[in-house]
DNA sequence: GCCCTTTAATTCAAGCCTCAAAAAAAATCG
DNA sequence: CGATTTTTTTTGAGGCTTGAATTAAAGGGC
């Protein structure tokens, strides 16, 4: 059932979308931003000398961009750093780290700090967490209302609300709510995502025209996880974020999981299966519990030289994917790929298993799908965050103001 | 990218709002309206007398309602069955069904054709095509005037704007423009749309508490199909409409299918697949090329019986079905399902099989997913062809009315 | 039979919002 | 220094929704 729309649903939507192509452009003049809105100069003005007034946005004059010829000179339109601050936290094995950005989205401070919750206990998880992320908000000397938002990546599912993460191979530990005892501490809103749907929201935010109504990114790492969007929207569990395609089941009573099933595509494509299979040790053998991108990178290097057992193991890990994909393939039509994380690195090597698998299957046509591959994960991992805690903060921001108005 | 909204949109869409308040209420009251869309009376007021104006709906005296108590009474809204009219059609295997519905739904006339497209050439197949349903609006009267949609519901898929029938089980041709044929013939707009999604779309009409977000309508006939909605909005492939969850890849090697490959959902769940086990057949023989839903009810009749090869066929057909949801349930959280056609009427011997191959899967919460069954599946292609074509022609009148008052 | 009460629908003025056109601002060019 | 050019702002118009006031159309009570 479609809603209600009032003036100023109008407003704020339209205010939304300046501040959009704001962020994305970085520095902008009105009439730019009016082009390719498609808004009138005279609503770009109103609009964007509200945000001024507001301090959402500066004006600085054009600078050092050429003044390009006759006329009034335009005015470059940009995010004021300052307006507000968040906290961006990474989780994942063994490590936390913190960046606390500025309303531009530069890192105005970080820390990395190693974390061992295998054998945490709640409470110790929750005063530890606390404190790193109070001590890297203190080296960077804001006020701590400046504060507008955290977002947290992490490995493992979340509920839909982003508030407590569910499950994680970090750790033991369920339903841990890590958003309530942020928001407790700082009292600023916080949302929690996948690292996956990140990633995949990262890749939307940067190259809209290549990642935009389907696509998938499949972060190949010691575990295999998706971030999947579908019609422009990211597809997560109706009860949890992130999609779990490294358990979709690949072949049946095959090689044992991380999660004690046996035959997810994890099993066989997760960096602890591929070196149990180059290695040579039995399907059904213990997961390592780590492996370094140095190990997976000597694999990918001895499977150049010509090794068999490399070969084996990574066009094992091809045909995993290329199986789960091609169960995707048959709901949605083939869409682009995106592989990340250091498995990316060795994935020329399994590409010829992954296309024939996709091949022999009933998505044929999947065979020439495009694939591109990021083998560093961080980065992208970093960027989805910043841009979910700032798109947050514009939102409510946008919302405020109208509540404001209204009352 | 979010769009620009400009005041005429917000028209467009509370007027769309209201017209589907009226459709699924059938006759109901301004302020009875207000109230369900959060709109003013005010403005129901200003929209619905605009609807009257253009002859889109009718206001009916409240009639036989008990005049319930005090105060003015209130004058009932109804759609205007005379408004419009639309010519829907149903193309499955062997069988042409074509109605001509009213403004209101109602169906003003009716005629069954068979035909036989297995040795049919394109040419041959648009002249009876366009011959059928010319005869059929004949005998409702009607001018062609009234013509204002085509909507046709067919088995197999079509391209993402419905218009070309890409491959359909019904016929060998591929590629058939039934769009532009029908659209030349009789200056309508037209769109195909595939039945499952049809029957998705049915349900979400009929019950949108329960059939809302995220599920999925799977039919179970001599093929499998499968409509699916996620987040509201309906899946189709980026390129196709009609997800193809029948060939998903059950087991590698397993039993023929009739596409050719082995090992698919539907080579193990549909309706030769089932007979072909329950006669002992072997999995790679030759599927039937039609079974008739009685001799499903007969296996289903056996199997309660305790007829074991009944029940063996039956309990494959379940873990086919229960593997290709988890496969799903994987990336997306386990949602409802609804079964429908005549496999649904032996659903109860293939559920225990369904449920414990769900919980032996890593969607293992799944097992206790909700499951609703719909034997028939006509009433459900009609019912979503039918309010697919008359949303459709609401829409359009609205953009028709708007473009005409910007000009 | 008349007046009061109650509920539905309409009218009206006000407040937003966007937009086109005109005006103002701020440069360059000759 | 005035003409030209481009950007931005101002202004007036028109569309939309809304709350409040008004009108319409009943039933209830005396």
């Amino acid at each position: 059932m479609t809603t209600v729309l009032r003036s100023d649903d109008m407003r704020r939507r339209n205010r939304n979308l300046i501040m959009e192509i704001v962020r994305r452009k970085g520095a902008i003049s009105r009439s730019a931003i009016a082009q390719t809105a498609a808004l009138s100069p005279a609503t770009v003005s109103t609009i964007s000398n509200d945000l001024i007034a507001e301090g959402v946005l500066v004006a600085q004059g054009n600078g050092s961009a050429a003044s390009s010829g006759r006329g009034r000179p335009s005015v470059h339109l940009s995010i004021n750093p300052e307006f507000r601050h968040a906290v961006l936290i990474i989780l994942k094995i063994g490590a936390l780290n913190v960046s606390i950005i500025d309303y531009a989205g530069a890192v105005v401070a970080h820390q990395d700090f190693h974390i061992d919750m295998a054998n945490i206990r709640a409470e110790e998880f929750r005063r530890t967490l606390i404190a790193e992320v109070r001590q890297t908000w203190d080296t960077s000397g804001l006020d701590e209302a400046q504060l507008a938002r955290i977002s947290v990546a992490i490995q493992g599912t979340t509920d839909t609300a982003g508030v407590h993460m569910l499950r994680s191979p970090m750790t033991p530990l369920t339903d841990v709510p890590i958003g309530p005892w942020l928001e407790e501490a700082f009292g600023a809103p916080v949302r929690l995502a996948n690292d996956c749907d990140l990633i995949a929201r990262a890749l939307n935010w940067r190259d809209p025209e290549r990642y935009s109504d389907n696509f998938a990114a499949i972060l190949l790492a010691h575990g295999v996880g998706m971030g999947l969007f579908l019609r422009g929207q990211i597809i997560n569990g109706t009860k949890s974020s992130g999609t779990e395609f490294g358990h979709m089941l690949h072949r049946p009573d095959g090689a044992l999981c991380r999660c004690g099933s046996r035959g997810c595509i994890e099993a066989n494509a997760g960096d602890y299966a591929i070196l149990r299979r180059y290695r040579g040790d039995p399907a059904d053998s213990a997961p390592a519990s780590r492996v370094s991108a140095r190990e997976i990178a000597a694999i990918a290097e001895a499977g150049r030289a010509g090794n068999e057992r490399a070969l084996d193991a990574l066009a094992a890990a091809g045909r995993a994917l290329g199986s789960g994909l091609a169960g995707i393939y048959a709901l949605v039509d083939p869409f682009r790929i995106a592989f990340v994380g250091h498995g990316a690195a060795a994935f020329s090597l399994m590409e010829p298993a992954l296309r024939q698998t996709l091949e022999n299957s009933n998505a044929r046509a999947a065979r020439d799908v495009p694939i591109d591959l990021f083998p560093d994960e961080m980065p992208l991992v970093r960027e989805g965050c910043c841009i979910d805690a700032l798109s947050d903060i514009d939102a409510r921001q946008a919302a405020k103001v109208n509540d404001f108005a209204r009352a």
